[in-house]
DNA sequence: CCCACCTACCTTTTT
DNA sequence: GGTAGGTGGG
C-alpha cells in the first residue's frame, strides 16, 4: 500500500494519525495542519481496515467536507471515499432524520425553514399573543429560540424553570415562553424543521429511541470533528452520543479561532474533552507551515492581548517575509482603490494569479466598495456570502411552489404565494384562513381543503379563487410525485403564472429576474444531470430541494473561480488559505464591531476573528482602515480599530500610511472646518499614533447632496451572468441596473483641465474636462484611486492642490 | 382588493 | 443604500 503521504507529515501530525487506540484531542494554533491530521487520518483508517461507511467525518462546511472527499479519493480511490460520510453537522443529520422521519412524527419531505422562515413565523405567532412586536421582535426572539435549542432546552423544560422566566421578566419579555412554544406548534403544524431543529430532533431521536442510537453507534465506527472549538452544546452531546461507548473519536481544534459563540459555540465542549472522555490523548502541534515567520509571530503577539485562552508557542520555519503593511484610506471609496491597486502591483511584481488574493472583512454590507473598486479596473472576483442567489424575492417565490407541491403544510410557502402573482386572494382573505386555521388547529392548507367546515367565510367569487390554488397546488403535489425536479420545476414555474408576470416587459428589474429565474432552471437541469451521471436516481423537486436548503455559498463552485479575487467576511474564511490577505476596515465601531463593546468575552472573541484574518495569509498582509465612509446611507467619520495597536508594532509597517495621506496632514481641509468650527485640528490630522476624536457626524451636508445624486458614473456596466458550468454551480444574482451616487458639495468653481484636487470621498485626482456653465458646470476628474468621475461643481466637496 | 408611493429602520457574524 | 410596512387613491 501506498504510505508516502506519511512523510508529508511532521512527528507530532503522524503520532495523531496513528493513535487509534482511544480518543484524541488536537490543539493547534491557526495553520499547524489540523486539517491535515484529520484528512490523513481519514486515509490510514481507510487503509487499516475501516470500510468508509463506517467513518463519520463533521466539517464546518460542506466545501471543507467534498475537499477533503477529494484529498482522500487521491490516496484511496474515490470508489471508497464516495462512501465517507463527511459534511456539516446540519446536512449529514437532516438525511439522517429523513430516513428515520416516521420516528420523529415530521412527513419524509419536511421542510427546512431559513431564518427568514423563521423570523415571518415569529412575526404572526407574535401578533397571534397580541404581543408588541417591538419588544418581541422576530430577529429578537429567533436569537432567544436558538439559544435555547442549542442548550437541548424545550419549549417545556423552558416554561418549568424558574430562572429563564425570571431573566425574561427582567427582560421585559414575560411571554417569551409562550413564544416559543406557539413557535414549535406551528412549526411542527408545517411539518417543518428550523436549523437548529435538526440538531434538537436528532438529539431525541437518539435519546429516545435506543435501539436507533445502537445502529448508529454501530454503523459510525470512528467519529472525527474537525474545528471542534466551534461547536454548541446540542452538537456536543450528538457526538457523545455517538461515540460514549466506543470512544473511537478524534477532534482537532484551536481555541484561539473560535468566533461563533453568536450560534451557541462553546468553548468549553474543547476544553473539557478531556475531562468527559478520560485518557484522552492530547496532541498538540507547534509548527505553523501557512504563514511567514513576520505574520505568525505578529499573530502571536496579537492573540497574547487575550486573557482566556491556552498558551501555544507558534512557530514558522518558512522566510521571514515582509512586514504587515497598515494604510489609511481617507474614504471606504479611497481603501478599495488602494487595495486594488495593490493587489495589480504584487501580481505583476510575483507573477500570482487572482485567486492568491483575498479581501476580508467584517460584515458583509463593506463588499460593494471593493466590488465596484474591482469591477472599474475590470479586475475578476467572486463575493461569497451576502444576499446567497436563494434568497432573491423571484426565486423564493419559485422555490415556495416547490416547497408546497413537495409538503402542501408549509405555511411560509403557503403564505408567499397564495396570492402571487396576484389572484384576487387579498390580506383580509388570507386573515380569514389564517383564522379558521388556527381555530381548528390544522394547517392552512387543511383549512382550504374543506373551506365551509372550518367556516372560512368568503364571498362566492373569492371561494372559487381559493378552490382555483387548491387545485392548482394539488397539480403540483402531482408534478412532484412524477416528474424529474427540471421537468416539473419548469411546468410549475409557466402554471403558476409566475412566468407570465416577470416576461411581461423589458424593464432593467424584470430583465435581471429573468435572468435568475433561467439560471434557477439550468441549476435544476444540471442537479438532475448530475446526480444521473452519478448513478444517483434522486432526481425528484423534494431531492433538489433538500440539496440546497443547507447549501451555504461557500459551498458552491462556479467552476471559473480558479482566477478571482476572494471577497468575503472573515467568519466565512475560516480554514481558508490565500498567498495575500486584505484586512479591511479596521475601525472602532466595526472591527471591533460595536455590539462587542459591551463585555470583554466578546471583545476577546473579536480579537480571535482579526487574529483568524491574519493567519490566513500566506505571504503577505494588509491592514486597512478609512477615515470616513458611508453607512446606512450617511457619511460617518472614524477612528483606526484598537486591533491594531494590539499588534507588536515591529511587524507593522505604517510608512503605507504615510505614502497616501502625506505631507499636510495638519492643514485643515474646507470641509473639515465648514462642519465642526469648534474644532481646533483637522479631521485628518494624524500622527503616527490613532487620533482621538471619535463617531462625529455631518449629516446635514450629507442630507441634502443625498438627494442631489449629482455624480455620474462613466465606468459603470450591468455585470453579465455567467454561462452555466456542470454540477452545482454557484448561483449569483444579477444586480438590477443601478444608478452609482455619492454625496459631496462645496463651492469651488474656475476649474480648469490639468489640476489636481483633493475630493472629500474620492482622494487625489486630475481634472481632466470641465463643461457647461453655472450650476450646471460639470468636471470629468481621474481620481488616483477611485477611477474616472464626473462632479458637478455646485455640488462637490473637493480643494485644489496645487 | 390592488398598486404606487412614502417613511422608518436597519446590520454583526452563519448552518 | 435598501427594504418592509403603512397609507391612500383607484
Ligand atoms: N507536515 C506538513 N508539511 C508541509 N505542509 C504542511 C504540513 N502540514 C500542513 N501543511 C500545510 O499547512 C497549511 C495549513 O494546514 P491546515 O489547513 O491543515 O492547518 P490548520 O491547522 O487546519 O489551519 P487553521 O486552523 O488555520 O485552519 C496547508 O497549506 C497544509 O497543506
Amino acid at each position: 500500500m501506498d504510505n508516502r503521504y506519511l512523510e508529508e507529515l511532521n512527528d507530532e501530525q503522524r503520532a495523531a494519525i496513528e493513535y487509534c487506540g482511544g480518543p484524541s484531542l488536537v490543539i493547534a494554533g491557526a495553520g499547524s495542519g489540523k486539517t491535515r491530521v484529520l484528512t490523513y487520518k481519514i486515509a490510514y483508517l481507510l487503509e487499516h481496515g475501516y470500510e468508509p461507511w463506517s467513518i463519520l467525518a463533521l466539517t464546518f462546511t460542506n466545501k471543507a467536507a467534498s475537499e477533503m472527499k477529494a484529498r482522500i479519493a487521491r490516496q484511496v480511490g474515490e470508489e471508497q471515499s464516495k462512501y465517507l460520510w463527511m459534511g456539516t453537522f446540519h446536512s449529514i443529520f437532516l438525511r439522517i432524520l429523513r430516513m428515520e422521519h416516521e420516528l420523529t412524527g415530521f412527513s419524509p419531505n419536511f421542510t427546512i425553514y431559513d431564518s427568514a422562515d423563521s423570523k415571518s413565523l415569529l412575526k404572526s405567532v407574535v401578533k397571534d399573543l397580541q404581543l408588541d412586536e417591538k419588544t418581541y421582535a422576530p430577529g429578537n426572539m429567533l436569537g432567544r429560540i436558538s439559544n435555547a435549542k442549542n442548550r437541548l432546552i424545550s419549549p417545556e423544560a423552558y416554561a418549568a424553570t424558574a430562572d429563564y422566566l425570571r431573566a425574561d421578566t427582567r427582560a421585559r419579555i414575560p411571554a417569551f415562553r409562550y413564544v416559543y412554544s406557539r413557535y414549535a406548534e406551528r412549526c411542527r403544524l408545517a411539518d417543518a424543521m428550523d436549523f437548529d431543529d435538526i440538531l434538537v430532533y436528532t438529539y431525541r431521536l437518539f435519546d429516545e429511541h435506543p435501539e436507533v442510537l445502537a445502529k448508529y453507534v454501530e454503523r459510525f465506527r470512528y467519529v472525527l470533528v474537525d474545528e471542534y472549538q466551534d461547536t454548541n452544546f446540542a452538537q456536543h452531546k450528538i457526538v457523545w452520543q455517538l461515540t460514549r461507548q466506543n470512544r473511537r473519536i478524534c477532534v482537532v481544534g484551536d481555541d484561539a479561532q473560535s468566533i461563533y459563540s453568536f450560534r451557541g459555540a462553546n468553548i468549553d465542549n474543547i476544553l473539557s474533552f478531556s475531562d468527559l472522555y478520560g485518557g484522552a490523548r492530547l496532541f498538540k502541534l507547534e509548527r505553523n507551515y501557512r504563514s511567514t515567520q513576520v505574520i505568525v509571530e505578529a499573530a502571536n503577539s496579537l492573540i497574547a492581548k487575550n486573557e482566556a485562552q491556552i498558551r501555544k508557542d507558534v512557530y514558522s520555519d518558512n522566510e521571514r517575509g515582509d512586514l504587515i503593511g497598515v494604510f489609511e484610506a481617507y474614504s471606504d471609496v479611497e481603501e478599495g482603490g488602494m487595495v486594488v491597486r495593490k493587489i495589480e502591483s504584487i501580481r505583476k511584481a510575483e507573477g500570482c494569479g487572482y485567486s492568491d488574493f483575498a479581501i476580508l472583512y467584517r460584515t458583509n454590507a463593506q463588499s460593494r466598495i471593493f466590488e465596484e473598486a474591482l469591477r472599474k479596473n475590470g479586475m475578476p472576483y467572486r463575493i461569497y456570502g451576502g444576499l446567497s442567489f436563494y434568497q432573491r424575492k423571484e426565486i423564493k417565490d419559485i422555490i415556495a411552489y416547490f416547497r408546497l407541491s413537495v409538503n402542501p403544510n408549509d405555511e411560509e410557502a403557503f403564505k408567499r404565494v397564495i396570492n402571487y402573482p396576484a389572484r384576487g386572494i387579498g390580506n383580509t382573505t388570507m386573515a380569514k384562513i389564517a383564522d379558521a386555521a388556527n381555530r381548528a388547529g390544522v394547517s392552512l392548507w387543511t383549512a382550504i381543503g374543506d373551506p365551509l367546515a372550518y367556516g372560512i367565510d368568503v364571498a362566492k367569487g373569492t371561494a372559487a379563487k381559493i378552490a382555483g390554488f387548491r387545485m392548482l397546488i394539488e397539480d403540483f403535489i402531482e408534478l412532484a410525485r412524477t416528474k424529474d425536479a427540471k421537468e416539473a420545476g419548469e411546468e410549475m414555474v409557466k402554471r403558476s403564472g409566475i412566468i407570465n408576470d416577470i416576461y411581461q416587459d423589458r424593464t432593467p428589474d424584470n430583465l435581471s429576474r429573468q435572468e435568475n429565474v433561467e439560471e434557477l432552471m439550468n441549476g435544476m437541469a444540471d442537479f438532475c444531470e448530475g446526480r444521473r451521471e452519478e448513478g444517483n436516481g434522486n432526481v425528484s423537486i423534494s431531492d433538489y430541494l433538500s440539496e440546497v436548503s443547507l447549501l451555504s455559498d461557500v459551498d458552491t463552485d462556479k467552476g471559473d473561480d480558479e482566477h478571482k479575487v476572494t471577497l468575503m467576511t472573515i467568519h466565512s474564511a475560516k480554514g481558508l488559505e490565500f498567498g495575500t490577505v486584505f484586512v479591511v476596515g479596521l475601525e472602532e465601531n466595526l472591527f471591533p464591531s460595536q455590539m462587542a463593546s459591551g463585555s470583554m468575552r466578546e471583545m476577546e472573541e473579536e480579537r480571535r476573528l482579526f487574529y483568524v484574518a491574519i493567519t490566513r495569509a500566506e505571504k503577505h498582509c494588509f491592514l486597512s482602515y478609512a477615515r470616513s465612509r458611508y453607512r446606512y446611507g450617511k457619511m460617518e467619520f472614524g477612528t483606526p480599530s484598537r486591533f491594531i495597536g494590539d499588534i507588536d508594532p515591529c511587524y507593522l509597517d505604517r510608512q503605507a500610511k504615510a505614502r497616501t495621506l502625506g505631507r499636510d496632514a495638519d492643514v485643515e481641509l474646507p470641509w473639515a472646518s465648514r462642519e465642526r468650527t469648534s474644532t481646533p485640528r483637522s479631521s485628518f490630522g494624524a500622527g503616527s499614533e490613532p487620533v482621538e476624536w471619535r463617531g462625529e457626524r455631518s449629516e446635514r451636508f450629507f442630507e441634502r447632496s443625498q438627494k442631489m445624486h449629482e455624480e455620474v458614473d462613466v465606468n459603470r456596466r450591468q455585470e453579465k451572468l455567467v454561462p452555466p458550468s456542470p454540477a452545482i454551480r454557484k448561483l449569483r444574482p444579477v444586480p438590477a441596473g443601478k444608478a452609482a451616487q455619492a454625496g459631496s458639495a462645496g463651492v469651488d468653481d474656475g476649474l480648469s483641465a490639468g489640476q489636481h484636487i483633493e475630493h472629500e470621498r474620492f482622494g487625489r485626482g486630475t481634472v481632466e474636462k470641465v463643461e457647461g456653465r453655472g450650476d450646471n458646470c460639470k468636471a470629468t476628474v481621474r481620481f488616483e484611486n477611485a477611477g474616472v468621475k464626473q462632479l458637478l461643481l455646485k455640488f462637490a466637496r473637493f480643494k485644489v492642490v496645487d
